[in-house]
DNA sequence: CGGCCGTGCTGGATCGTTCCAGCAGGCGGC
DNA sequence: GCCGCCTGCTGGAACGATCCAGCACGGCCG
């Protein structure tokens, strides 16, 4: 059955809009530009100007195009412009494969989906060994490359891809470099950290970390042996997996309590492994906050979500995310210069678990 | 400088490759399909014809030009072939707005990009908001849209988007019906739940559950009811956000630990909240595992990370992801009929929160 | 008044692929 | 021996947007 559509267009052409309102219906094939033009009663070339902005259209004529191409439902098909324009509007998200469990992530991601939407930029998520698969390059104007670790197999390949890439803190490892980073002050979030702590009373720091094979845990190891030798204080190190579990987190903090370390505070830098610390820390009597101060160098659902809450350095990933895609963005539309790299800004969140001694 | 290419083709276009090669050296333009039948000594059809497998080529040929393809380093423009086809060879997914944070949709997110994958399909995030923004039906040959809420505005926009349409969990609201469904018997896991928590001692168990504007909520409400018919024994529930955060399900698990209901085993449904069911359960002075049994509906970091660990239904939403993918890719290929519902497995994980009394 | 320029619009070519009609030639059946 | 069919391949026409050369027209200047 042909339901006549109801919307009819009151322009010259109206009745030719109906006509291929009802042609729609019955074949569902969708709006091009040519009926936007036939409809407006213009050549494609002055509705493509007067859509895209480009060109010259006079202002009532422009109006008028963007009016009809409204009420036709007019949305242009994607696969043309790219085909024509030689770029395809999708932007590629690459994250460490070892965590993609963390709700940091997440966070991430969807702060560079927001971003790049508001440049009219599609973000596809790259599976695990979507690179080998080929047919990559072809398919994005430009790739975000999160916490690249130096053993990632993939990196490589990303980077050498032959398009713009923006990476989420930097690289340590070889080859082709990124056109562009955004980049935490790592050692400045952990040396805030280790300052609070001692602030707060704490006199036998230990930090838990991964072996530096991202920038991240390279320079938070780098920073904890910078306070060492500043305050003349030894920062126990214990290294742990870079997405560690709380059971790992739980058995190399129990190393830390007691013993020759006989630690007194805990900085933890995976935010997922946090619940294993303070597991230990009740196995071993300790009340986190007092006897002993607790904290992460990233804020995430586990540290927030603990009891007591813990202290932790906010990567405000959302933000981050927002940032990687606009720096790709601005690469994309030659804003930027190749090889541009930003400051993304932390913050430290105070918590129950470094509140201290009263009396401290 | 211009480099000779070392590579050259053995073939009767021979050197007219060498040249397409030096050319390309010079403005980096990459290799089109007429390249390639052209250094293969062939028409584009045939070439066409033995790379994509369909229509009739002789089977020296074929291999002839795949190795001329290899050779040339070939790969297929995707603009081109999706204007061509008019398939995008994209799909689209779409979370909760409200519970993006849980690890739970990251790995359900990274199981269907690694099926849509298999199938050559890229995987684009939805962001919020990106159904008003227009130009979403035409970049998306399909669309996966997860624990869709009746109270998201997009849902409705997605469903009638035009594409193929698999949601995770049915959708409560009307409107257009999806093409197809991937569910879980959440009603069942919930009464395994109980039972569970029965058979350990528990006599006055306690629900934490969003509001019934999903399924998953919805069906869980109901299981409860039924249960509670069942065994003559009431479940008091509690309503929560769905994305609880750990101090509101604090709060109302406060509320049932005493007073009247005074329950003794606490259902929390949303994963992210169950370390606020912990802290309440401490401040009120009860023995999770032993004095109260804790559990949750579903499985995550949380769950899995809290001390003790929580007993929990395992979704596996790896798994989920991709059967939400398969469902629609088979959709894409009309493999299946619109309107295919399958059904996704469960499993019941028991840990230290719901131990029960040795005694019992 | 003629040349020139700027504005507003047009038609065609183009991007790289797939699909379709069709053609040459070999071969078997009647 | 002719017809028709099957195999293997070809050329051209889409797909829908963008870009570019160019055209008509009116106004301005010398």
């Amino acid at each position: 059955m042909l339901e006549r559509s109801s919307k009819e267009v009151s322009t010259a052409g109206g009745d030719r809009v109906a006509l291929r309102l009802d042609f729609r219906a019955v074949t569902s094939r969708s709006v091009t530009l040519i009926d936007v033009a036939r409809a407006a009663g213009v050549s494609k070339s002055t509705a493509s100007n007067a859509l895209g902005g480009s060109g010259r259209v006079s202002e009532a004529t422009r109006a008028h195009i963007q009016d009809v191409a409204r009420q036709l439902g007019y949305r242009p098909n994607s696969a043309a412009r790219s085909l024509r324009r030689a770029s395809t509007g999708a932007i590629g998200l690459h994250l460490p494969r070892t965590a993609t469990r963390l709700d940091y992530y997440m966070n991430l991601a969807f702060g560079a989906v927001e971003r790049a939407r508001e440049d009219g930029l599609d973000l596809v998520l790259l599976a695990p060994g979507s690179v080998a698969g080929g047919g990559l390059a072809a398919r994005v104007d430009g790739l975000l490359v999160i916490d690249p670790e130096v053993d990632d197999p993939e990196v490589p390949d990303l980077l050498d891809a032959g398009v713009p890439v923006v990476t989420g803190e930097r690289y340590l490892g070889g080859g082709v470099a990124p056109s562009g980073a955004v980049v935490c002050d790592n050692a400045a979030s952990l040396i805030a950290l280790l300052d609070h702590l001692a602030e707060r009373g704490a006199r036998r720091p230990a930090l838990l970390a991964p072996d530096p094979g991202s920038d991240w845990a390279a320079a938070l190891r780098a920073a904890a042996g910078a306070w060492s030798r500043r305050e003349g204080v030894e920062v126990a190190v214990r290294t742990v997996p870079f997405a560690a579990t709380p059971v790992e987190a739980e058995a190399a903090t129990a190393e830390l309590l007691g013993g020759p370390v006989d630690a007194d505070a805990v900085v933890c830098a995976p935010d997922g492994a946090v619940p294993g610390v303070l597991a230990a820390a009740a196995r071993a009597g300790r009340r986190v906050g007092t006897d002993l101060l607790v904290a992460a160098c990233v804020d995430g659902a586990a540290a927030r979500g603990s009891g007591p809450q813990v202290t932790a350095v906010d990567l405000r990933p959302s933000e981050y995310g927002r940032a990687c895609a606009a720096l790709l963005s601005d690469l994309l539309a030659g804003a930027v210069e190749p090889g541009a790299v930003r400051r993304h800004d932390w913050a430290l969140k105070v918590r129950a678990s470094t509140a201290g001694r009263r009396t401290a």
